[in-house]
DNA sequence: CTGTTAGCGCATTCAC
DNA sequence: GTGAATGCGCTAACAG
């Protein structure tokens, strides 16, 4: 790789030329300006990314922590925030916490030893107090840290009931829920706001354990249904848990919708995949990964501060596991 | 952020001093090193990786080029690789190609700009010659590029042999072929070995183009079946147009296996979210991953030159859409 | 064992 | 308009 100063000398100028025919900034002779350009393409230079972020004490980059790239969710939120922020430049430093803590703040450390410019962040665990010695902007995806950390979430409680009373609508009488983990608080809400509906209906509650996985949600059914054979819905905290009762149904002869109906919680793809289609409240991923990294952009160009907390509306999906 | 100049002054040495207990590199007496230690703990310092990148000329970061993190094959890969370069203290440069060779190009330049250690590349129209001027060592997935790059692979025209033959053991008659891009070689040699195995045995020959897409797959099984209502089998070209051809069959009516038989290729997770599941051959996408990382490491720490070309067996999982 | 010094490649004053 | 000089934070000779 050719230097700056290789360019100079072949172009008999001095490297504060190069630097401003590279930066367009800065007065230089359009003579000159050629010269350089000649002089560039002839040796293919290209300028050193890691000498310039040493200098101005920015990559270019932006990290994201997310649990697992591997959870169907992310793919996509991962997608779209890069979609908005190659078109600046930036390119993607990734990370997978695996909802990990440690992970978490060892990740951000890297980051700041890198310069990264800016941090898409989405953490169960983290709070403001690990954000604060940090110099990086940050926006929160999926919850809300702190009201100082611009955030991009969906009112889960409020859209959870939205589901329940969807299962409600269609004239579902035992309702029960397929939780996910204890210590995530999106799960907590759902969990809560289907607890809140069957209380004010004075519903009778049923509840099972399913980790956000798609077997332990299988298997929830199973003894859901195996202790209870006369439910006639389940509201699932997550769309991959919905592809488990889906499963679980199948397996036990129970016609979806017909005997049993089942909506599910996120949007992910799965619930197009599978037969019947899941019903479920689709959250707006890529919308609001779009959003994040905007807001993202116009904290690092300090276009924008403040701490703006977005919550986006969701989507009732009506699709082939609910009757109506 | 500290520096290694104000950890000197604090800890009344000068920074050589600092640097060598950082990196644990040349002697230095017990008593300094506790000095240093206390001062680096008291201003929270952290060596900044940009500063040392410039020096070293690598980064410590690892940057994967796939097509599309969207695609469900992709970040069980990505995380495998992630797995074992974490481990090792390097950090993940993702970049999204789209199949497109302009963008592959660019996010080369960009390592290169980055001092990126190496690269791990999905690519299916990048050739030796545009990694020639690249000085990054370079592990080739899923395709082989040249003989010269490193490579990790399944034999694609083999395990798709036997995909086919799969089928005929069944006692399949009418076997049919939903096909991947054109453009893209796994794809046709998936295609070849169905031809090749029906021309052995002379079968007719029924293909339709799927573009190794869901929806696009689902209308290729209407139109086949449309066309050709005797089929009582379908080999496709991936699992994504499996879970195509297997929804298409259910919107008809067909029952799998008992009608239709399917079997797809990748070994992604869809094929066991939906029912029935779907019979595939299975690539060891973990320990794929896992093992190009490894070579992409032995490289970079110049442990192991050579053209390694690994080809990995694959597993025929039998499920449940097909009979036996 | 420890300190001084010279770059790594670049962007930015400040002279000219 | 352009060039020379300085420093971003760090590592690795080289002295001592």
């Amino acid at each position: 790789m050719a230097t700056i100063k290789e360019v100079a000398k072949y172009a008999n100028v001095s490297v504060a030329t190069v630097s401003r025919v590279i930066n367009k900034k800065g007065y230089v002779q359009k003579e000159t300006q050629t010269k350089v350009e000649e002089a560039i393409k002839a040796l293919n230079y290209r300028p050193n990314n890691v000498a310039r972020s040493l200098f101005k004490k920015q990559s270019k980059m932006i990290g994201y922590i997310v649990p697992d790239i591997t959870n169907p969710f992310f793919p996509q939120l991962v997608r779209a925030v890069e979609d908005v922020t190659v078109a600046q430049g930036y390119t993607t430093f990734l990370c997978n916490s695996d909802d990990n803590l440690e992970k978490e703040l060892m990740y951000l450390n890297k980051m700041a030893e890198n310069y990264i410019d800016g941090v898409i962040i989405v953490s169960n665990h983290m709070n403001e107090s690990h954000l604060a010695n940090l110099q990086i902007p940050v926006v929160a995806l999926d919850r809300v840290f702190h009201e100082s950390i611009p955030s991009v979430t969906i009112d889960n409680y409020q859209e959870a009931r939205r589901a329940v009373m969807h299962l409600v609508e269609n004239g579902c009488e035992k309702i029960a829920h397929i939780s996910g983990p204890e210590n995530i608080i999106n799960s907590q809400l759902r969990k809560k706001a289907y607890q809140d509906v069957m209380m004010a209906l004075e519903r009778p509650v049923y509840i099972s354990e399913g980790h956000y996985q798609m077997k332990t949600a299988q298997e929830a059914t199973f003894r859901l249904l195996h202790e209870q054979k006369d439910i006639d819905a389940i509201f699932t905290g997550n769309d991959v848990m919905a592809v488990g009762a889906l499963k679980a149904c199948t397996k036990l002869g129970i016609n979806v919708p017909k005997e049993l109906q089942i909506i599910g919680f996120d949007g992910i793809e799965w619930t197009e995949t599978v037969s019947p289609e899941i019903t479920t409240i689709a959250q707006p991923i890529y919308e609001m990964g779009k959003k994040a990294a905007t807001m993202l952009l116009n904290r690092i160009n300090g276009k924008e501060e403040g701490q703006d907390h977005i919550v986006f509306p969701t989507e009732l999906k009506i699709r082939e596991t609910t009757t109506h």
